[in-house]
RNA sequence: GCACUUGUGGCGAAAUUGGUAGACGCGCCAGACUUAGGAUCUGGUGGCUUCGGCCGUGUAGGUUCGAGUCCUAUCAAGUGCACCA
């Protein structure tokens, strides 16, 4: 019987989701286990061969941990927001929620073909207001929250009313874009608007002035990746850095949670590193300099107390408000022009272009261990967001400023016993201190530092620093708040909308707030994002439910934020909405969320490890600081597959010709190398009938043939329809079928390394396939299992597999379990096995690998549920000894010890094993011998343990 | 610049975690069946060899009875962060 896998597969794809066999529900009896995958933003080229890859790596997992009695959620959806649905919609009227829905049901189609364990019953969107109700719900208790430091987790803002009630900022620790200092007087003194800003100050979702790239010609912010040259990547328009009230979320707040949890995970070291980076803690002190002949002071960070000794002088980032307050009068028009000039530029262009630049305020600062004054500079390569904006300079141990130094003529005083510093700074933490104080000098209360280690010194600093009250010891984070507007049609609206210039968010009971119907999606002409066009007031659908008295009264139709949420809101906590899809009365049930805890295991690429799975577990953390979700780490283990490139072929057409010459004769012509699509090439060898169809211009191409073959050139590339090198799943379904597809990418190589896609070897694993079917037929076709007790052999083949299978699955090396089943195969088929006690768990092993084939062959043996309901095999290890003999060794004509040894070996291969040993004999002592191994005719080695 | 990852046949890759390097697949070679082969099946396939063997895991050292695996240095490729004080 021939393996027709087009009936299998259409019969079982059908069948399977006519039963529902993949739909879950909590069962408290079974162990649960939740696998995850990053959800596709469905984009309109549909799902190309590397998509699936980590979808196959993990459905395989799921179905394993099913066979291994789990109850597992393996879920999926769309990530429906996003720029290229928009930028459509501008260009040619379509509604992106028309053009996301086609292009939903067509990735809903790819997917399908590809026979994975989804519950498609959980499937979500996140354009669909009956999830982002839940991102806005999550966004209006961000808003509606404060980060207590004390505490350490987000509590309710009325806790903190409260205590500025009582005492102020008396006693308050919070999270804050600002220092604030009041007293319960003071607050109970402000007007309702001045309380809005205070508070706006702490809440965890906040209205914040922050640094964008500012497009006016376009009416939007961009990433830094929008704008090249200074100008907008799109339209040419000049860009500027501007400050700008927007949405932000105190992720910062988190920053020591976030890295603490990354101890807990198991992730790959690579991409927690990646996290720990991003988030970039690092332990330093502030201190205060006052200003000379003046009484403004000022704070800087540094984390090199050490060199307080050899700041020679000051410097500010052009951004900060410092600038105007130190800048002497004569000094102001060059230094006006110098912030002005560095406003111009973009963040980009300044790290890009790093030419020593800046300017004398006039002012000096006060060293405050010595009295010192310090000259006080600005330039912009000191970053206003970080830190506080200003820093001290130590020329002789800082390479950024020994480079200003030398630039500008500032003295250098280096402060580690014999380090050089006339050719460059020295940067390393070691060395003893020397001129802390230099000679001749006094410092503060006789401090100094001179003969310690650096170490040392940086901790005696801190100390003395602290007593004296000069500053405090500190913790920073490179972790920045995340920006969450975006002047867009297509996001989550806001829940917001403003009352007398306050930001309010509106009451839970009006969500979802729904995106409304715009005719245009640029922004408006004054200005506005696309909301500013919506035909019908989100609001007014808002109101029937509002009960706002100050709303109803005056009948005012309060402004709405016009901004959307950016991509990764949707994002941040749909694992938990998998758990419980459909509830409408909150994000996750209590039970449901109890339930399922967290993500088991997520596979996806490594692309978010700064974007998305920060901002996920941030989320988390705070849903988990409000009793929501009930472990604070959301994916437990995380798996990166590696991506997918394209492996582009090629012709090379004679100049100015049609004629083309095979790969190897193309040197002896002067030939142009042309991309040619590699749907139409095979093993390099071009199709060239299909060639001369595949486009007009070929129509009448003329080859240079070798050996009667056109072979064409190749190269690795990104994988993209310009390169034609695009390889479709449904094409090679269609010619091979889903369970080869499945087979050959797990197959190619590691799941978490980048690889080609290389068609080549696919022959390969459906040979395998039709090798396995044909293991269960007779030559006249009908079916040859029967119930003989199996062979010891047989076993032995068997009990191989189950071990390396297993182990292969849980540690993901599917790539070597592929050809564990091909040599089993090969094995059982030389033995003329037919035993159904070993056919049957045969084919239980390979059903997360290739679910039709093994569901059609688990019914022809005669069973009526699916094989998704079996039960893993058990291993048995007694089967995988090998028959062994025991043999005495010598060594020196004298017997040390015996040991078993293959049957097949002779005793001389064993006393040559012996000779061979000689050496580890000496050490035999105590130590005892694991292993000989015998290969006749080769030398030997002997496996010794202590 | 910093961090992480990876270097093994013509190609994708394995290697029981320190113990027979190159499993398995592709490709290639030979044979079988075929009118035919871009179908199928069988066998062979790291390099050199005087057929005894010898050499081989980016390069150079080291540890070890023994190293693809561990250590040091170095080169190359990829990824991420990047004036973070």
């Amino acid at each position: 019987m021939e393996y027709n896998f087009r009936e299998i597969e259409k019969k079982w794809r059908e069948r399977w989701a006519a039963d529902k066999t993949y739909h879950v529900t909590e069962d408290a009896s079974r162990p649960k286990y939740y696998v995850l995958n990053m959800f596709p933003y469905p984009s309109g080229a549909g799902l190309h061969v590397g998509h699936p890859l980590g979808y196959i790596a993990s459905d395989i997992y799921a179905r394993y941990k099913r066979l291994k009695g789990f109850n597992v959620l393996n879920p999926m959806g769309y990530d429906a927001y996003g720029l290229p649905a928009e930028q459509y919609a501008i260009q040619t009227g379509q509604h992106p929620a028309v053009t996301t829905a086609a292009n939903i049901a067509r990735y809903r189609e790819q997917l399908d073909k590809i026979g994975f364990s989804f519950d498609w019953d959980r499937e979500i969107r996140t354009c669909d207001p009956a999830y982002y109700h839940w991102t806005q719900w999550a966004f209006r208790k961000m808003f509606l929250s404060y980060y207590d430091r004390r505490a350490d987790k987000a509590r309710p803002i009325e806790e903190l009313t409260a205590a500025f009630e009582q005492n102020g900022t008396e006693g308050v620790d919070a999270a804050c874009s600002e220092e604030l200092t009041f007293t319960a007087d003071q607050w109970r003194a402000m007007d309702e608007k001045q309380r809005a800003e205070v508070l706006m100050n702490y809440r965890i979702a906040y209205l914040g002035e922050t640094m964008v790239n500012w497009c006016p010609g376009l009416g939007t912010v961009l990433a830094n990746d929008e704008v090249v040259d200074g100008v907008s990547e799109r339209g040419g328009f000049p860009v500027v850095q501007k400050k700008m009230r927007q949405w932000c979320l105190r992720v910062s707040a988190y920053a020591q949670r976030l890295l603490d949890g990354l101890d807990t995970i198991d992730w790959t070291d690579s991409i927690k590193e990646t996290q720990r980076n991003w988030i970039g803690r690092s332990e330093g002190a502030e201190m205060r300099f006052a200003v000379k002949d003046s009484d403004e002071a000022f704070t800087i960070f540094t984390t090199r107390a050490d060199t307080i000794f050899g700041v020679t002088f000051m410097v500010l980032a052009p951004e900060s408000e410092l600038v105007a307050r130190l800048t002497k009068p004569d000094r102001q028009a060059e230094v006006e022009a110098y912030v002005e000039a560095t406003k111009k530029r973009t963040e980009r262009e300044r790290i890009a272009d790093r030419r020593v630049t800046g300017v004398f305020t006039g002012s000096y600062a006060l060293n405050p261990f010595t009295g010192e004054a310090i000259p006080i500079w600005v330039s912009d390569y000191v970053l206003a967001g970080y830190g506080t904006g200003a820093i001290m300079a130590v020329p002789a141990h800082d390479s950024r400023d020994y480079a200003f130094a030398r630039h500008f003529g500032l003295p250098v005083v280096p402060l580690i016993e014999g380090c050089d510093v006339s050719e460059e700074s020295f940067d390393a933490k070691e060395g003893t201190v020397c001129n802390s104080p230099r000679p001749g000098v006094t410092a503060l209360d006789g401090f100094s530092l001179n003969g310690l280690t650096v170490p040392e010194a940086i901790a005696a600093t801190k100390r003395f620093v602290a007593e004296k009250g000069l500053g405090r010891v500190k913790v920073n984070f490179r972790l920045r708040d995340a920006i969450f507007s975006r002047q867009r049609y297509w996001g989550e609206p806001f829940p917001v909308y403003y009352k007398n210039g306050v930001a309010c968010v509106v009451p839970e009971e009006c969500l979802p707030l729904e995106l409304p119907e715009v005719n245009r999606y640029e922004p408006t002409e004054d200005g506005q994002p696309p909301l500013g066009h919506a035909t019908r007031w989100a609001w007014d659908e808002a109101a029937r439910c509002v009960t706002d008295n100050a709303r109803i009264d005056n009948s005012t139709v309060f402004p709405l934020e016009l901004n959307t949420m950016p991509g990764f809101a949707g994002s941040s906590a749909y694992y938990l909405r998998y758990m419980d899809p459909r509830n409408d009365s909150a994000l996750v049930s209590r039970e449901a969320d109890d339930y399922w805890q967290s993500v088991d295991l997520y596979v996806g690429g490594t692309e978010h490890a700064t974007g998305h799975l920060i901002y996920s577990r941030f989320w988390n953390k705070f849903l988990h600081d409000l009793g929501l979700s009930c472990v604070e780490e959301p994916f437990r283990k995380l798996v990166n597959q590696g991506m997918i490139q394209g492996r582009s072929n090629f012709v090379y057409r004679i100049k100015d010709t049609n004629t083309y010459v095979s790969l190897g004769l193309k040197d002896q012509y002067d030939v142009t190398p042309l991309h040619v699509d590699v749907n139409i090439v095979q093993n390099d060898v071009l199709d060239v009938e299909a060639f001369r169809r595949w486009r007009p211009d070929y129509r009448d191409a003329e080859f240079i043939l070798e050996d009667g073959k056109y072979i064409c050139g190749w190269a690795v590339e990104k994988m993209s329809k310009s390169m034609y090198n695009v390889v479709n799943p449904d094409y090679i379904v269609d010619k091979y079928g889903a369970d080869t597809l499945r087979l050959y990418e797990m197959f190619l190589g590691p799941i978490s390394q980048s690889k080609p896609w290389d068609s080549n070897g696919i022959d390969g694993c459906f040979r395998f396939l039709r090798r396995l079917w044909n293991l269960f037929f007779d030559a006249d076709g009908s079916l040859a299992v029967t119930d003989e007790e199996p062979t010891r052999d047989n076993l032995k083949t068997l009990h191989k597999l189950i071990k390396k299978v297993s182990e292969d699955i849980e540690e993901f090396s599917y790539n070597t379990s592929v050809p564990a089943f091909m040599v089993a195969v090969g094995e059982l088929a030389q033995q003329k096995c037919r035993s159904a006690r070993v056919l049957e768990p045969l084919v239980v092993l390979l059903s997360p690998f290739a679910p039709h084939v093994c569901e059609e062959l688990w019914h022809l043996m005669g069973h009526t549920t699916t094989v998704c309901d079996a039960t893993w095999p058990q291993g048995d290890e007694a089967y995988l000894k090998e028959d062994t003999v025991t043999m005495p060794v010598s060594f020196n004509g004298k017997t040390r010890f015996t040991v078993d040894v293959p049957a097949d070996a002779t005793k001389e291969a064993v006393e040559q094993a012996a000779l061979g040993a000689e050496q580890a004999a000496r050490y035999l002592e105590g130590m005892q011998v694991v292993k000989v191994i015998v290969v006749p005719g080769r030398i030997v080695n002997v496996v010794l343990k202590k």
